[in-house]
DNA sequence: TGACTTGATTTTGCATTCATAATTCATAAT
DNA sequence: ATTATGAATTATGAATGCAAAATCAAGTCA
């Protein structure tokens, strides 16, 4: 008897604690909670999850492999930063990743799956012209993510999302600097259209390009702040 | 005061017992001393190490989030089984990882270190000359570890390493197919041929076909021995 | 005033303990 | 003979305990 006959559905989920505390934390990370540099007080975050230390220290084990966090010997865990040096080297991974993405993408993907995302392409443009940030970043996010489902390469998602969650803190800080926002909508403009002609080594090339565009928004807006 | 105004020589490394044990832990992986599919056992290992179940749980759960090993709730821990699937996601990534380092090389790497590098595709030829694969093996890393360390960006080294690591098990399983093998001398001249004009684009592109060719033979490999 | 001790307090790393879940093995039933 | 049942054993997950390290806070002295 295996329990892989069975449909998903009929299967009782089991999470460990120190699996379930590691996305939390990972959560408290990205959404801010816990700030980049900000030590990770253990006693404090057992409190608050009502669990013991071992599998809340097992957890930061696992985001230190992620390089989500640092962990000192003998000093505990800091939430890392991110810092212009790692900008230039993380964001040209991104961008290979996702032109790997782009390039599997029109080799597998459907007409549907074309049309849905010109859909999607469209309300972020009309989120553009409106100025919602907000609205406009979350159908870019959509995107993006549709170009790696349509990959249809599970460890290269994965590693993307990896990635992202690495690079959260800067991602966003560049709020719509108008000429840079324009830019990227313009490279998106062009991922479409070379999507719909199943053009890979053309949305490759533009997604790689849109990325180095994105980490010069980054470095900017990083700059900036630094006045 | 700061450490860091002295050389490293001087500072005292100090390791936490989990960080060890994570490394030997990898290394008794990568070393084949402990099989994909294989249990690890808690408590042997305890014994063998010297240590108490806390660290190393805590080194099992880094290495899972490396997918080096697979945590079963309540089952405990496995070494990561690689399946053909996998040989079919990772490889691309492997390629994209290697094409991107091929590219910066190009844009940085000396004179000197192109040269110190063509002494290594010779010396390996020679080995491919006379059917020596073990001493081919070293220079062929050695070669896509220069070019890696060329490229000047240690998180894409460690990327990497780490789906070398991953990927351990069958990238030597595919021994000396005769064809193959020459394709992988072929792909190497290519390879130098591209970094001694500094052609970022030409070496992406060979590397890319060059990991390509590496999951074919992976995948014959792995057939060969699934009959 | 300000740098350096010194001792108290907190935090960390790891071992140990304990409850629970999984596995094994012997026995009974078909 | 094979499958099912249940007790005994083992392994796992998580809490607790304890020693060592780091941090903090006065107190000392130049």
């Amino acid at each position: 008897m295996d329990a892989a006959e069975f449909s998903d559905r009929d299967l009782i989920v089991r999470r460990s604690l120190h699996d379930e505390i590691t996305s939390r934390l990972r959560n408290l990370i990205t959404d801010g909670d816990l700030q980049p540099g900000e030590k990770v007080q253990e006693a404090e975050l057992c409190l608050r999850f009502g669990v013991s230390r071992t599998p809340l220290r097992e957890a930061l084990k696992a985001l230190a492999a992620e390089e989500l966090v640092v962990l000192q010997p003998n000093r505990g865990a800091t939430v890392a930063r991110i810092t212009a040096a790692d900008i230039d080297e993380l964001f040209p991974i991104i961008g290979a990743l996702e032109a790997l993405a782009g390039e599997l993408a029109c080799a597998r993907i459907g007409s549907g799956e074309i049309a849905a995302l010109r859909r999607d392409h469209y309300r972020m443009v009309k989120h553009y012209k409106r100025g919602e940030w907000a609205g406009y970043i979350k159908l870019n996010r959509a995107i993006h993510d549709a170009i790696f489902a349509a990959a249809g390469n599970a460890a290269l998602t994965q590693l993307y999302q990896q990635m992202l969650v690495r690079t959260h803190s800067v991602r966003f800080v560049a709020k719509k600097s108008a000429p840079r926002w324009q830019e990227a909508v313009e490279d998106h403009e062009k991922m479409m259209a070379a999507l719909e002609k199943r053009d890979g080594k053309a949305l490759a090339k533009i997604l790689t390009v849109h990325l180095q565009h994105k980490a010069d928004m980054v470095r900017e807006a990083m700059d900036a702040l630094d006045k």
